[in-house]
DNA sequence: ATCGGTGCAAAGGTTTTGCAGGCGG
DNA sequence: CCGCCTGCAAAACCTTTGCACCGAT
């Protein structure tokens, strides 16, 4: 983990956007905001940057479903929902410490670590999906809230 | 979940390649083998019908990191490592039933379940990192079984 | 002077889509 | 006949890369 990179300003706005963003925006939304203050900043910067800062922890890349990448500018771990529909991403709320334990073996590999994603619809398509036809998701459970049993 | 679409030829071929295959191929991995047998299919036949057989629930869509999509014609559940060097994937065995509680809120979401991926470093590749310099990830554990805590 | 960082443009790789034709029900 | 399915090719899309220049150390 080398934190030894420079602080340009082009990756202080990206960072500042990050921070200041909470959907975890794709690279390309990253750009639209940054080049709002710094209207010559390139895409390719952007992604180049935002590659470094990750490598160099700054930055948590999302790559789990739907083609584009999601940046998160909070580093603590936490988990995240992605809605099936639209692909936005939220955060996701624990109340309690997280505890899985789940022995398993992995034929010859080290294994360094896990990603955990939760999936589901988001109170947007929810709504559009109800004035939509027959609610073919409508009656099942609108919990929120939940134990879960993987 | 329509469950209802016609095995044609070249579905059956996907799904031949998918069962016979455990490395858990790329759309592209896919079209080649499946060309062997059946010279004249194209691609994007191939992209088309991973999809829709995804939909229908005969395969597993596999989006978590790297670039190209990976899928599995086993849809028991089950879980996967991927190798962070080569981005291979492999099946993960475990003895137990592996359980998760874990409450959490998701604010306004419907969370319809969770995907759960570990990552590490396979075999070939911790051989080649060995043989490459001074072994950076040498003394880490190098099981391959562990109880894991999130 | 060197080295890393930048903007720009082009290339790269993966996936999707439009279209005309074909086949099965 | 109608609708689903195909092959082919082109397009779309996201991401990476080469290059020349610039600024800081």
């Amino acid at each position: 983990m080398k934190n030894k990179i420079r602080l340009t300003p082009q990756r202080k706005e990206i960072l500042k956007a990050l921070h200041k963003d909470k959907t975890h925006p794709t690279a390309d939304e990253i750009y639209q905001r940054v080049r709002e203050r710094m209207p010559r900043i390139s895409l390719g910067t952007v992604y180049r940057n935002l590659e470094i800062m990750f490598r160099a922890g700054l930055v948590r890349k999302l790559e789990f479903g739907g083609g584009q990448k999601r940046f998160d500018g909070h580093c603590e771990p936490h988990y995240h929902v992605r809605c099936v529909r639209c692909g936005c991403l939220a955060d996701i709320e624990s109340h309690e410490e997280p505890s899985l334990e789940f022995e398993f073996s992995a034929p010859g590999f080290d294994v360094w670590g896990h990603h955990l994603e939760f999936y589901g619809i988001c109170p947007s398509c929810k709504d559009a999906e109800a004035q939509d036809e027959t609610h073919l998701i409508g009656s099942e459970s609108t919990v929120s809230e939940r134990k879960l049993n993987i």
